[in-house]
DNA sequence: AATATTAATCGTAATATTGCAATGAATTAA
DNA sequence: TTAATTCATTGCAATATTACGATTAATATT
């Protein structure tokens, strides 16, 4: 039915579904790159900097604040946008607990 | 249009956003948790370990065997599944690096 | 052979996502 | 005030995802 059954999961595995979602798409990889790269906020230059319509970009940088992942000032006309640190980080121990589960033992039947 | 433009982004962009993709859905987080818990094959049990439907959880294997995360043997009646460890390592390797891209020198405008 | 078991596949319905043109809201510049 | 700039929002079309009943395919058991 397009939904996730999210009722049926743990708040860790719904949490760790909901970041890896965010970044399941290239242009949200590439703008949340950009906004590293930088090292600074950007203020509107995303839409250049990736090739996609002003409204899509608009909308890929709802979904990253939504989640927490970046911040966004208005100065002036435009709008600045940088990396939320303690979010990045806090969302970097999740992601990372999930990723770095314990191989070791595993006998590797298959 | 529901379409990636996946020609505008850079391989790795893609390959981070496919790897992330598989992980936006609870269901298969969990499937990979359990694999990781009982540390070797699991045969046909998942259904009952998670609560859907045969068909979906089939679907949800399929995905994470086309990107190479698990492996499935045939044994009898049944199939026996496991983590793909040097696929695995290889994903945690782009993933890792994604994740850890430097934030020292950020300067926190926002 | 007939039946049971297990898992993949097919078909379909419901919902979600992606992308953008058009528009709107807010500020700045003239 | 009028026009320009910048970005958010709306509305819509195209496509993707999720879930599962029904079926199929393959092997095992009787």
């Amino acid at each position: 039915m397009g939904l996730a059954k999210t009722e049926m999961f743990t708040d860790q595995q719904n949490e760790i579904s909901l970041f890896a979602k965010v970044f399941g798409h290239p242009a949200r990889v590439a703008i949340l790159q950009h906004l590293f790269k930088i090292d600074s906020c950007v203020c509107g230059d995303l839409v250049n900097e990736i090739g996609l319509a002003q409204p899509t970009i608009s909308q890929h940088l709802k979904e990253l604040k939504h989640l927490g992942l970046i911040k966004g000032n208005v100065e002036g006309t435009s709008v600045c946008y940088c990396i939320h640190k303690e979010n990045w980080t806090a969302m970097k121990t999740v992601m990372t607990e999930f990723l770095n589960q314990d191989l070791t033992e595993n006998q590797d039947c298959c």
